[in-house]
DNA sequence: GTTCTAGAAC
DNA sequence: GTTCTAGAAC
């Protein structure tokens, strides 16, 4: 008894020592790590991703403590449970360490517990190792020393299912800082910014590095929209950013709008370009409420026709200066789609020197199709740097305004020339049915055709800038000429007519508008042209008839070259009755054939019969029942092999980029049971985005009026996904073997909107 | 589009 | 040594 009170005593002596004590290391504990600043680091990422890798070399390197929490190896060096590796991080937490917590992390549900550690004074961090995964299956078959077939299948396997389950850290979840790394150079990066971090040290917070859809969305409009800067550009792009930022993806309005006299030469500083901004609204905004006459125009030949900028900037001004003082109160106004426009800022720079009015000359950044809705810039004449055939297509302005003003503007054109000369110009009054009336006011377009430097286009000068810049001076010279006759025809005469009047007399609603388009419609210009039309008109006969010497003075569509090898499409199209050993079917738009190298079991080409329809790119509004009928053909050939065999299922799809030319669509069974499917190319070719189902197709042209065509440059060389179950496989070769026997549903996108076509099993699932 | 082939990857 | 890819040529 007495003993044993003597020894509860002692008992509670010790305790309240050993209470305080471990209240002091507390307390010093807590001082250390406050001092060090210790971080949660969650390493995320498959198999063979390189976490352990990556947390070796910062531990190496890096000045502050680390612990590493490895599941694979918290237990005497065997793999552990995630309370063991939570217990352990804690732990090192507490003694000031920071912590890399080295586990797949590849769930959401895996992360919570790990970013509750240390409460929220302690910053959590994730790094993302998204590596391909075929690299992350070579390097786990690799780790395991077993290099035989089975083992290697099986890490695959175990990789592949990870990676579907995958969900990339937010930082909602209770991150500060994510890092995404995709590859080996983003890991070396990431490594080093952690390797110089000092123990007291922080990284900013925020998601470094990530490539998600919304970033290609806005790399998308940026190359759009140009945005990609031409080096030696006058102005300072980033000052030009930062300025605008706000526009830049958004509606962008006035701020691009700048008067020659407030252009910022080469160097312009952030402040002057604000001051710009403001200068600008203000006209602009003066603008929306007036009429006066306004031709927008492009730089001429600058862009496809590649002309010298130097020697163009000079010609524009040189020849606005002519015309300014012709035209009344009339204005010019110089327009470019991108920001960076060098052609604009030497324009500007050379403008203000000659103390061009900046009230009646001007540039503006915008798309000249949209400059009353877009810019609030009304712009009653529009200027189209045309091809000689005047027809849609091509890139740049010529089929943006073929496409805005709709078929219209190409039943008007053909009215008033069949083609034109280079320096010559034709006045097109714009029905008032088409959207760039009714939308932006226009009531004309003048087509201008330019000198040609590029060897790959029509009428190429060989660098003859002598006769070059003739014809340039005579392209601008005949478009403002054509522009004064249309201010002369509506009464506004070169001296003085007000714009209110213009307006009045080209309102859509006027009664007397017809007589005053006919007026034009017997302008010089025109009159010209209607004769040259004939003149030209059997060349045109020669090149629709197969003469393909003349396919180089087809100035649209020309965007790509086709090789020789890539012309067999287009000579079966043309003449379908010269190659009857491989079309299995003519009819009137189109022509059915076998692939000549197959990449499934059923795999045939529905051929566009027609001129000017090389690719999806070339695909307008006008198309759409030529895109119905194409997929009509296909789905009746489908049927025909479903007939024959039930268990196959089929796409219908065109290639975002082509290499044969002439649009076709292709109709391929899923099995891809294929000698002729060798790379990663042919798979990935009808296996990504990069194969454009026609049923979205012809949604896509129906909404849009074309085909919006994201060029992912390396959509062809992703990594080899299996169709179905989406598992991932490093060759062509395993990627077959695979796909011989997946069974699993196709993905749920496919199964909608018939972009698959089978025939249902019984139980109603797609096989 | 395919074929050919050097050389990387296994 | 064999398999596979990727770039050039056509």
């Amino acid at each position: 008894m007495e003993i044993d009170r003597e020894r509860t005593s002692q008992d509670h002596i010790t305790r309240k020592q050993r209470e305080d004590k471990e209240e002091e290391e507390e307390e010093e504990e807590e001082e250390e790590r406050v001092k060090l600043n210790p971080i949660v680091v969650l390493l995320v990422g498959a198999p063979g991703s390189g976490k352990s890798t990556f947390c070796d070399h910062v531990m190496k390197n890096c000045p502050r403590p680390w612990a590493r929490i490895c599941q694979d190896t918290i237990n005497n060096g065997k793999a552990g449970t995630k309370i063991q590796c939570l217990t352990s991080a804690g732990s090192a937490l507490k003694h000031g360490k920071s912590v890399f917590i080295d586990r797949c992390n590849l769930d959401k549900e895996q992360r919570a517990d790990f970013l509750k550690l240390g409460g929220p004074q302690v910053e959590k961090h994730a790094v993302v190792l998204d590596l391909p995964a075929k690299l992350c299956i070579s390097r786990s078959v690799k780790r395991s020393g077993h290099e035989g077939n089975l083992q290697g299948g099986k890490a695959a396997a175990v990789v592949n299912r990870m990676l579907q389950k995958k969900e990339l850290p937010k930082l909602g979840e209770g991150l500060t800082r994510i890092t995404f790394c995709q590859d080996e150079k983003d890991v070396q990066d990431t490594i080093n910014t952690y390797n110089a971090l000092g123990p007291s040290d922080s990284l900013s917070s925020g998601c470094f590095g990530q490539k998600n859809a919304n970033a290609k969305i806005q790399l998308g409009i940026m190359k759009f929209l140009k945005k990609v800067d031409s080096p030696g550009d006058a102005r300072s792009e980033a000052n030009v950013s930062q300025k605008c930022v706000h526009n830049e993806v958004s509606k962008e309005k006035d701020h691009w709008i700048e008067g020659t006299q407030n252009c910022s030469v080469p160097s312009g500083h952030a402040c002057e370009d604000v001051k710009d901004c403001d200068k600008v609204e203000m006209i602009a905004d003066g603008n929306a409420s007036d009429n006066i006459p306004t031709l927008a125009f492009p730089s001429i030949s600058t862009a496809d026709f590649q002309f010298n900028l130097e020697k163009a900037s000079d010609i524009i001004v040189e020849k606005v200066e002519e015309f300014i003082s012709k035209i009344g109160n009339a204005r010019l106004v110089l327009v470019d789609l991108s920001h960076g426009s060098k052609i604009l800022s030497l324009v500007r720079t050379k403008a203000a020197k000659k103390y061009v009015d900046s009230n009646k000359f001007f540039t503006v950044v915008g798309d000249i199709t949209r400059l009353h809705s877009g810019e609030g810039l009304n712009c009653n004449v529009i200027a189209n740097a045309s091809n000689w055939r005047l027809k849609p297509g091509g890139g740049g302005v010529n089929a943006a305004i073929f496409s805005a003003a709709g078929p219209a503007l190409e039943s008007a054109t053909k009215e008033r020339a069949g083609s034109l000369k280079p320096g010559k110009a034709v006045v097109v009054p714009l029905p008032p049915t088409s959207p760039l009336f009714t939308r932006e006011g226009v009531t004309h377009v003048i087509h201008v055709l330019g000198p040609n430097m590029n060897p790959q286009r029509p009428n190429f000068l060989n660098n003859d800038y002598v006769q070059g810049c003739e014809v340039l001076r005579e392209a601008y010279s005949s478009l403002f000429e054509g522009f004064a006759s249309i201010v002369r025809s509506y009464g506004g005469s070169s001296k003085g007519s007000s714009g209110r009047s213009v307006e009045s007399e080209i309102s859509p609603t006027n009664s007397g508008q017809k007589v005053k388009r006919e007026a034009v419609y017997e302008s010089d210009v025109n009159k010209k042209y209607k004769g040259f039309q004939k003149d030209l008109k059997p060349s045109v006969r020669n090149y629709l008839n197969g003469k393909e010497d003349l396919d180089k003075e087809n100035g649209r569509g020309m965007t790509k070259t086709w090789g020789s090898w890539a012309q067999s499409l287009y000579n079966i199209a043309m003449h379908p009755d010269k190659h009857k050993n491989v079309v299995i079917e003519i009819l009137d738009d189109v022509v059915v054939l076998n692939d000549l190298y197959p990449k499934a079991q059923r795999h045939l080409l529905v051929l566009a019969i027609g001129e000017g329809l090389d690719h999806l790119a070339d695909v307008r509004r006008e198309h759409l029942s030529l895109l119905k009928t194409m997929h009509a053909v296909g789905l009746k050939w489908t049927e025909k092999f479903l007939d024959e065999n039930k268990s196959l299922a089929f796409r219908l799809g065109y290639h975002s980029v082509p290499s044969m030319r002439q649009l076709h669509l292709h109709v391929i069974s899923q099995d891809f049971n294929s000698q002729h499917l060798k790379n990663k190319k042919h798979w990935n070719s009808f296996n990504t985005p990069f194969f454009r189902d026609s049923v979205d197709v012809i949604q896509e042209v129906s909404d849009h009026g074309k085909v919006v065509l994201k060029n992912e440059d390396n959509i062809l060389s992703m990594e080899l996904r299996c169709h179905r179950c989406r598992s991932a496989h490093p060759n062509i070769p395993r990627l077959r073997s695979h796909i011989s026997s997946c069974q699993a549903l196709f993905p749920t996108g496919l199964l909608q909107n018939g972009r698959l076509v089978f025939v249902p099993s019984e139980d109603g699932t797609s096989k």
